[in-house]
DNA sequence: GTCTATACCTCGATAGAC
DNA sequence: GTCTATCGAGGTATAGAC
């Protein structure tokens, strides 16, 4: 799952258009339909540049290399799913931040593409030496911080009750998350994202709320 | 999570060993450290020659292709984890068999390069063109009969309430397996695998034991 | 900013001797 | 069953003209 925020290090808005600036959006869309077909590292730089309509070499001059081509789609992906759940405005916190989860699971299961691309990302990543690896250890630093910060403020507010095991609620919750994007990729019709997601979140909240 | 049974295609013991069987048996493992590291799509089968101490042509011989070698390591992990959890008896149903996944957490926490196998293949090996893909379907739809099997067990014995909803609590329950799994590898001192599973089975017993 | 041309590498697989 | 030699394809990145 994708969703950080300022937890993370903050996305500048991309700069005003020159003229490459369209053919720079076109190559990252097409990069990460690859990375999400096949994972980073069967991507080429040739078949992208091919689908995105400029030479090699075209390409080449706004991504210096294959590692900053990935580094442009995954701020992409941090860039879009962070305004979904937060908007401009503050991370939900309590409960709510739970709630938000399965609000953003439906969401993604009209994007089949971003799914997979996180999916793919998150586990060849986990490599030390993977290009994205420092990226995904950022987005989950900051969605477990997001999430405890969740469930410490439902604690302090009441709303969920002091005796509940913060982290393992907070590793759980997104473990299923990532878990359960992994069957929906390899069997869309079968496995519900956002059935299981709310199964999750209504289990904690009776458990624990 | 890594765990079928005779749910799955019957795995044929090898074969008696000839002159190469030991060189069989280390290309095995050194491609399945391979894989580990950095997945199929990296791994290279001119590497796992030199590593495992014959020629490219020799490794060849064994294994027809790179895909052929795949196989024979997916086969080899099937079976390790199919004898761990059901040894040479029945499966266990009913909540045995969600404490047998506890255990096996337990298991996988010493034996990292099989739990990063797993996250790398079950990840890349969505793609319907990847070599491992009808393995892991094979794998997911094993997990799953087992699970409901147990489920419904259950609730014939009355160990398990009726009204229990068998597709949410088998899907979530792989889910988790799967994801905590994926943040184990990226971060195995500060994740507790075994606390994970059995935190997330003692919720479900509770709400439906 | 985009191109052509190319250097240089790694890879999977095959042929054929021993 | 293991080897050497090699083919042919595909990969990243660079050089340099326009």
């Amino acid at each position: 799952m994708s969703f950080p925020s300022q937890y993370a290090a903050p996305v500048e808005k991309s700069a005003p258009q020159r003229d490459g600036e369209r053919t720079r959006q076109r190559a990252i869309q097409v990069a990460a339909a690859h990375i999400s077909a096949n994972g980073f590292h069967k991507m080429s730089i040739a078949a992208v540049a091919v689908e995105a309509g400029v030479s090699q070499s075209g390409l080449l001059h706004h991504f210096p290399s294959k590692a900053a081509l990935l580094s442009a789609v995954l701020d992409e992906q941090e860039r879009s799913d962070s305004e979904f759940l937060f908007g401009d405005g503050e991370p939900p916190l309590g409960w709510d931040a739970f709630d938000a989860l399965v609000a953003l699971a439906a969401h993604n299961s009209t994007r089949p593409q971003w799914v997979q691309l996180f999916v793919r990302i998150s586990a060849e990543a986990t490599a030390p030496t993977h290009p994205g690896h420092p990226w995904i250890r950022r987005h989950y630093d900051s969605v477990r911080s997001w999430l405890v910060d969740a469930v410490e403020h439902g604690k302090a507010n009441g709303s969920i009750q002091r005796g509940a095991p913060t982290r393992l609620i907070v590793e759980s919750t997104a473990a299923l998350l990532d878990g359960i994007q992994q069957q929906w990729v390899l069997a869309p019709e079968t496995v519900s994202m956002v059935d299981n997601v709310r199964f999750h979140v209504e289990t904690l909240k009776k458990s624990w709320g």
